[in-house]
DNA sequence: TCCAACAGTAGGAGTACACCAATGATTGGC
DNA sequence: GCCAATCATTGGTGTACTCCTACTGTTGGA
């Protein structure tokens, strides 16, 4: 009875829209679980995959307004899990860094992570998994510049 | 420290999110400019697959909110897109119906829906979209009924 | 005939998100 | 040494969504 109509399932970007909805917020329910956002796990993420670095970088880097990644810094700051010291080379920059508590908690997150796509992905084989994977990183790389801040 | 950083490219949950809300974000964009939103869209297209209906039934169908959903009948009623009417069997329910008007405006804006389809799909070859497709239509028809209500 | 259940409506609450403006500290070029 | 530009931070704004509650009609069965 609650069928979708077929002209909007005739789409591929609403499938791709609703199965990435479904795959976020069912992440996002986990993470909350553990007090976490998804901009959390993106912000970790992205300090073990490029370094230390100063907040800046870091806010262009996931596409968050700067003031924002002061206050989701704050977050992972009170739990130890970055470090945040002045840039001695430039006193006006901040350098963040993982900490050793950080990496675990990234770590932990990837494991949710895996185990929700995991579920999300259980319809397809796997070599069907890798094929869509590739098809969506290059929808991915495509994406590009038409740079507005966004979502995790 | 064998580790390689975790990254979000590598899963494939994270370009399922990113790559559909960019498709999303995109449409409701240029639905804007004709000042419709992404639930008129789908309201409009629920009529025209499923043919008039009670207004529970609709919301049921698009998992809205009912007082939502009288709230979208109001816009698009006022525009002449559908009518209500009392269903004569029961008076309580209102059979709502696309109107000519209603019909071209799904067109209209199911052309758009192309075209940005047509952007976002650019990186592939048509059999390789047609292979994306019914992937994802196997993740979505899976997607099952932990049924919150939701998106668009 | 009465009443519990149902359909639709109106108004508003709560939340999450992206954004902005003002402030303080610091820098590099002149 | 001075000044415009840069970085970080604070606090607050606007806007969608989603949801809830109360109220009006209406129905079908006891």
């Amino acid at each position: 009875m609650t069928s979708t109509p077929p002209t909007l399932t005739s789409l591929t970007t609403y499938l791709l829209a609703k199965t990435g909805r479904n795959a976020r917020a069912r992440l996002a329910e986990r993470l909350a679980a553990r007090e976490f956002r998804l901009w959390h796990l993106s912000t970790l993420a992205a300090l073990a995959g490029s370094g230390p670095q100063s907040q800046r970088e870091l806010a262009q880097r996931l596409a968050v307004h700067p003031s924002d990644m002061a206050k989701l810094l704050d977050e992972l700051g009170g739990r130890g899990l970055v470090a945040r010291e002045r840039d001695p080379a430039d006193r006006r920059r901040v350098l963040v860094t993982l900490t050793e508590d950080g990496h675990a908690a990234l770590a932990e997150l990837m494991t949710e992570a895996a185990a929700v796509q995991d579920t999300v992905l259980s319809p397809l084989t796997a070599p069907e998994r890798t094929l869509l994977h590739g098809l969506l990183l290059r929808l991915y790389n495509a994406d590009d510049p038409g740079k507005r801040n966004g979502q995790p």
